[in-house]
Order: C-alpha cells, then structure tokens, then sequence
DNA sequence: CGTAGACCCTGCGCGC
DNA sequence: TGCGCGCAGGGTCTAC
C-alpha cells in the first residue's frame, strides 16, 4: 500500500482529524519493528502535547506536536496508520497506539513489520540520520529533466534503479517506477549513462505525473478510511504496466512483460519501452 | 567510491 | 481441502 502517494491521501485524510487533539497516552504494544520501537521517547515527546499540523518528507508521515516535537512514522511495505474508536479491539499486528483526548486511537498496524516509528524533539529533520541522506521532492519544482541528467553525471547502472534511489528522488517505489518509465517510453535496463536530455525531461515529466494522478486518484483512500472500510481498489485500475504480466499494453498491445531487477519485479512493453 | 544482491517479516494466492 | 511455493508496494547492510 505504501507509496508516497498513499503516504500524502493518508497525510490529507487524517490531517483534519488529529490536528488540535492531544496524545493523552501512548502504548506500545510490540516493539519489534525494523527499528524497535522506543517507548520512552515517544512518550517524553508526545505525551500531553498538541498536534499542530501533519506533513510528509518522502514516505515518511511527520506528525508535529506544539512545543515543537514531531512523531516520524514509515509504513514500511505492509503498514497501516488508522485512525479508529476507542472500543475497537487491538488488531493482531497493532504494534502502537496513541491514546487521544478526543476519545480516538491513532493505530499504526504492521504485519511485515518493515514499518518505523520513532519521535524527534525537534522538526528539525535534516539533522536525523532517516533524512540526512535524502534527495528532492518529486512533486517540488526541484525536479526536472536537468536535474536528473545532472545527478546522474558519471554514474552507471539501470535507468530504473536510479529513479529509485532515494538519494536522487524520494518517493518513487517499484510501481511508479514501472509506470513513469512507461509513460516516457524508456526501457527499464538502459543505462543511465545512454539517456538524452530529452528523455530525461519526459522521465522528470512522466515520474511527477504518474504520481500526482495516483494522489488524486488515491482520494477514494480517503473515503475508505472516513467511512472505516477496507483498502481494496486503490489505484490498481489506473495502473498500465505494474502487475500486468501478459496482459496488452495500453498503448500498442503487445504483452507487457516482466523480469527481475534488484530483487524487484519490472513491469514493460517492449515495443514501446527503448 | 558505486553498484548488486541478500535480507528483514508475515500473509496471500496459486498450483498441485 | 490442505500444503508448499513464490511473491508482495519498503529500506538497509554487506560484499565486491
């Protein structure tokens, strides 16, 4: 479920509902997440404060609190941050809740367990090791197609892996990866080091696009997590090319296929991609 | 230094 | 119906 997209409707849809209510407990229910879980910190920085405003840096959803703390959580592959009414039983994987004035529990559930969660005493987030690294927003104006040839002066390796590497971009995972690279019509193994200027504004292009539509189209989230129901359906219809082995492509028909880079699926057309 | 691959973990769908 | 296998949208670490 987590993409950054996924990340911004969440982002959007709880934003609203938490902000101006209080952390009246915090509980950790199972440290044993990638990183586990600090009990103490979380509470020393969120107990009795106020959420002032939700954003996001890349996939991480920043939760900031009045005095200046911020709660920092990731969904990692499989994790759910929802916001649910205090006499709902504790879900089999529910690893954090924070107890609100309000009356609600904010729940971060996580099967696979690659999500994080952790509080920072300030908002200050370029000095935490989680974001030091760190490259631009893909939906800022920083990326463009300069921007990109730029970053990818003297490197090597497939085009793919190089949209994905946060330390160039953030925020672009295996599916819109797939999809971007779809939409400019590159193959997913070129070299980064064979991509014309021109190619690399339609890839700045395609990867800002695909995106921005899955955020707009994400807001059927935001109805599901409103209305307490599930998550099926988010954007899978939209998609051309991810999860779609031997179906046609959208544009020429040819079947979409898939191979294995980096441990991850890709998804292609052959005929279309160059 | 950069890049490629393994790995963390549970759940689900598929084929047998 | 039951079971084993492959696969899953994340990031990080290690080996080369």
């Amino acid at each position: 479920m987590p993409e950054l997209p996924e990340v911004e409707v969440l982002r959007r849809s709880l934003e609203p509902r938490l902000v101006g209510d209080e952390v009246r407990r915090v509980e950790v229910r199972s440290p044993a997440l990638r990183e586990p879980l600090d009990p103490e910190g979380l509470d020393r920085h969120l107990t009795g404060r106020r959420i002032e405003r939700l954003d996001r840096r890349a996939k991480y959803l920043l939760v900031e609190m009045a005095g200046g703390s911020t709660l920092v959580v990731h969904l990692g592959m499989s994790g759910q941050l929802t916001l649910v009414p205090p006499d709902v039983p504790p879900a089999r994987h529910e690893h954090l809740a924070l107890h609100l004035a309000g009356g609600s529990r904010l729940r971060l559930h996580d099967p696979r367990r690659f999500g994080n969660a952790f509080a920072l005493a300030t908002r200050d987030l370029a000095a935490d090791r989680h974001f030091a690294h760190l490259g631009i927003e893909p939906l800022s104006d920083e990326l463009s197609g300069s921007f990109l040839q730029q970053a990818a002066r003297g490197r090597r390796g497939p085009v793919k892996a190089f949209l994905m590497d946060a330390r160039v971009v953030v925020g672009v995972g295996n599916i819109y990866a797939c999809e971007a690279l779809f939409r400019a019509g590159v193959h997913p193994t070129r070299s980064v080091a064979r991509i014309s200027r021109e190619r690399w504004d339609r890839l700045a292009e395609a990867v800002a696009a695909v995106l921005g539509d899955a955020i707009e189209e994400g807001g059927t989230t935001l109805n599901d997590f409103r209305n307490g129901m599930g998550e099926s359906g988010y954007f899978q219809v939209s998609l051309a090319v991810y999860g779609r082995e031997g179906e046609p492509c959208p544009r020429c028909g040819e079947a979409v296929r898939r191979r294995v880079q980096s441990n991850r699926s890709t998804y292609y057309c052959f005929r279309c991609q160059r």
